[in-house]
DNA sequence: CTTGATCAACCGACCGATTGCTTGGTACGG
DNA sequence: CCGTACCAAGCAATCGGTCGGTTGATCAAG
């Protein structure tokens, strides 16, 4: 793990070294325990004192497994987007369905990655501003692609006049990522509304402001 | 300003004291300064060095106006709150519309204030929870206030046969929530859609989402 | 007009605590 | 006997906050 690949190293960052099967186990550990800690205190005020007594190892022993506290905020940023990634692929990838089915389900299954990886979705939005300049731009880029990617699929409804054209699709764009990102705020577990009930009414919300001209 | 009223001396923080006029002056210039600090850095990682640098003068002399770092933030979210409690009290004091109309006025101004305060408002939602217990309970109760106001408003909706009552209030609230607050994320200054239009677009947008059912 | 007291505003040096990180060493399973 | 996993001590830097002192404007008394 701590050698996993920097943002230089051919940006092959997530490739499964050769050996390696009992030693992910630990290193999952620690990614869990960094996430665990780094959404109850944020990551500025998170010490990796912290980090370490989560884990029950001193502080010294963790800099086995990172070379910087970066590398936690990094890499679990990392496995964020290698998950939201699939979320993607799989709405472009489902085929027969016009491009408000194809929101409504990106919506649906985005809301619901959220709801169940509340710490890291926490982290996500609140802390990658902390990362170094390379690493933030390959975070940024990684969003990016993820914006233009919903933004197609609104551009495409508004041209098949399924969706209100008249209206910006970025500014549209944009108040459907705050409906599906926000849910991270005010998810509770043990809530009355069931995740896949939330799910639902967060696709409806969106996709009825999208369409727009009740 | 650094006998400002703490939370515990009967919540009258806000008075003015009966000398004071140039004295605010110098005040509100700490404020902007922690504002433009906190925002960029986000507070945990700026300095109380970083904000005596920003005004001009040492840490030290800083300390003239707060008693701890905490001061600053929290004087900022009151700042807020102060703010958003007339945003509320206009919504509420409009006579002769429905609980449809009051929710997109509520949209339109909210949108408006986020994007002519972008640095209180990305404070607001980054470092509220670095305040001490006392002083983030009172932020908390004014949010969960704010919360009503706006359940409220769609419950009245929904009674009135002119939203959705299938769907659950709650989540309906923070669905617009999500969409009105997260303006501050993306909206830059310059930008090709002007202002006033992201907010009434914003409102149709949101509107058309509680009201469900095309 | 001069004096002297007052007070906000600011300086500059400093303190104890904590931070991220390093280093030299040890215990132990394969 | 070699590498993984961990310990224990400590370092330089930075942090929030303190403190004694200086400056300059204000203003009432003499």
């Amino acid at each position: 793990m701590a050698q996993r690949g920097s943002v230089k190293a051919k940006g092959n960052g997530r490739a499964e070294r050769g050996s390696t099967r009992r030693q992910h186990r630990r290193d999952e550990e620690v990614l869990a325990a960094a996430a665990k800690v780094f959404a109850e205190r944020g990551y500025s005020e998170a010490s990796v004192q912290d980090v370490a007594d989560e884990l029950g190892i001193l502080k010294g022993s963790l800099y086995h497994y990172i070379k910087t506290k970066e590398d936690l905020l990094f890499w679990l940023l990392e496995e964020v987007h290698r998950d939201v990634e699939e979320i993607l692929e799989g709405v472009a990838g489902t085929e027969d369905i016009g491009p408000l089915e194809r929101l409504a389900l990106y919506v649906r299954r985005q809301v619901l990655y959220n709801l169940d990886n509340l710490q890291r979705i926490s982290i996500y939005y609140h802390d990658m501003d902390r990362l170094g300049d390379e690493r933030l731009k390959v975070v940024l880029d990684q969003r990016h692609a993820h914006e233009r990617f919903v933004n197609k699929l609104i551009r495409q409804a508004q041209d098949e006049g399924l969706a209100d054209a008249d209206a910006d699709a970025r500014v549209l764009t944009n108040c459907l990522f705050g409906t599906v990102i926000w849910t991270y705020r005010w998810y509770r577990p043990n809530g009355r509304v069931s995740r896949d009930r939330i799910a639902d009414l967060c696709a409806d919300f969106a996709l009825n402001g999208v369409v727009g001209e009740s």
